[in-house]
DNA sequence: TTGAAAGCGTTACCAC
DNA sequence: GTGGTAACGCTTTCAA
């Protein structure tokens, strides 16, 4: 495999210099309509591109560009996070080069190895679920970039984050349902333990708690839903486990959107009644919870906002050292029909 | 202003070597601890930041950047042409820089500039809708800078493109609300001409000719559906137009899902039976569409596949002067509950 | 019309 | 332990 083209092997192999041959490649005045032809020729034949970081380098012209990993790039609320990035990178002239994990922290590393190698200004990541934090992360910090993390928080991690309070959230669904009279919850969570999903978890079991109920261990299942094409279906198979419970319960907070359908869909299904029969509460206020019938009660998660944020968090990061900035938004509940309590 | 530090700032003012420093920021055995410890803090002092483009010229890493510019960055079927495109570039050791010119011809034109500046290697565009093709792509063509269309076409454009065939679309939904039985089939669209879904609404005009039926003027209503929030509504209110007139419509084609969702709602409201009284079909076959109440009949767009391909002919693009690649993806019609006939 | 050489900021090698 | 210097690929200035 032969490296890369660059200016000295088309001008060594023409026997001219660097600088006609420059000139010829960038349309400068001043040169033999003949050699720049026969330089034009060659540069195809031997597929010359521009060295843009030395372009770069030289003419000390940098557009900062901010490296942006997202797990799931077409998931409403990621894409909405990029959004919100972008309208503030926009206005402060950065550019965005962004990255898409799927989840899998041995890709996220590559990415991030590569975004150091393209030479970005700093990070914007919300991190994949397994993420190694040790390795993917800690040694940027070594390097003094400045990095924000999004939506996924780690024990020891000391640095610039926005998140949300998952852990409100899932107490705010669970009293709600509290609230309204139901008393069999139920929660369909995922199965990895890593992911934010564990914060909500979490707040379900402690408004229990608060409740004087001890959450009942066949109440909780844990579903794997890696794949955001399949979590309607995940939702519906683990509603069709509850249901086969001799003690069904009367409400569901499902840790997303999608598997809260999927509850609706089987409750439709197999004919129970919501919210008469059985309360369901999502996360995350998809558009499709609005447009589900019975509507979805669900918790808000402002992805635009958030995005935002961690980008001026990022740009404040960058100018002033040792400085951590941190944001933790609560998360509002939204009352739809499908909580709305018992007959 | 000042300008930013660097390596050679900090030996200056210590009276030391490049190198020493170079070894104290970058941990390097060998070092005298006290020396050490005074370039640190200096270096702190100076807010001294590595220049990445340096490192990786001279560490010789260089990742061929990809421009992607997209109009809306959190619609489903933009996202998953993301997706798409990014899956294959990773696959090729390729990044992507992302802009979003929110349909703004300007704004997408500052962000080619800033990419062409940034040294992409070449570009990956969905169109604004009233993007100046004269002004923003002609002249990166004259670059010869590899470029691929997505999405949305131009009369005179000779290049590389991957496109839907969206006429085709508009006519196979109109004939099959025909072949369902429905006769008075309205249209709701886009107010903007420039919109792919004129295209479709000529296939819905032809499919009307074709069947011998001259289409109502009143049965077509155009719609300003820039705003991604707000087409559910746009959908709602144009249903409530249609449903004013004295001999309403027993169909409707719809530009868009979410349009076709608003009439949905608008006929649950009004009491209007799907698909007895009224036929629905929509476009893109989002994931809403298969989780509404009826179904929603829509015409698939794979937005996935066509990213892949974009980034495909790209990378052929690049390779090869001169050779177009040029491909229009048939869409097919997924037939669900919304127009399944008249009783 | 062409060419030589300095320099962008960092790293790596070799010499002291 | 420390320092000098070449090199990464390109642009720019000055000289021929």
């Amino acid at each position: 495999m032969n490296k890369r083209t660059k200016l000295k092997d088309i001008a060594d192999q023409l026997g001219i210099s660097i600088t006609t041959v420059y000139r010829a490649l960038n349309n400068k005045s001043d040169i033999n309509e003949e050699t720049k032809r026969k330089i034009l020729d060659l540069a195809n034949e031997l597929e010359y591109r521009p060295n843009s970081l030395a372009i770069s380098l030289r003419k000390n012209k940098m557009i900062p560009l901010v490296g942006v990993i997202l797990p799931i790039i077409n998931h409403y609320f990621f894409a909405t996070v990029l959004k919100g990035i972008m309208s503030n990178a926009h206005l402060h002239n950065s550019l965005i080069i962004a990255g898409e994990s799927l989840q899998d922290p041995t890709k996220e590393k590559r990415i991030l190895d590569q975004f150091m190698d393209q030479g970005v200004s700093g990070i914007i990541m919300a991190p994949a679920r397994n993420s190694n934090f040790e390795k993917n992360i800690i040694p940027l910090l070594h390097k003094r970039t400045p990095i924000v993390i999004i939506d996924r928080m780690y024990d020891h991690y000391k640095g610039n984050y926005v998140l949300t309070d998952d852990y409100g959230g899932g107490y705010k669904a669970t009293q709600h349902l509290l609230d309204n009279g139901y008393k069999r919850i139920a929660h369909i969570g995922s199965t990895d333990d890593k992911s934010i999903g564990t914060e909500r978890r979490k707040g379900y079991v402690a408004a229990l708690n608060d409740a004087g109920i001890f959450p009942k261990e066949e109440y909780i299942i844990l579903s794997d839903i890696d794949n955001p094409d399949t979590t309607i279906e995940k939702g519906y198979e683990a509603a069709a486990i509850l249901f086969k419970l001799k003690n069904p319960p009367d409400a569901v907070f499902a840790v997303t959107d999608d598997i809260a359908i999927g509850v609706i869909e089987y409750a439709k299904e197999n004919n129970i009644f919501i919210p008469e029969e059985l309360g369901i509460v999502g996360f995350s206020n998809s558009k499709m919870s609005n447009y589900i019938r019975p509507r979805l009660t669900t918790v808000e998660q402002n992805g635009f906002k958030m995005g935002q944020l961690a980008f001026d968090y990022f740009s404040k990061a960058s100018s002033s050292y040792g400085e951590v900035f941190q944001k933790t938004f609560d998360l509002d509940l939204i009352i739809r029909e499908s909580s709305l309590g018992k007959k």
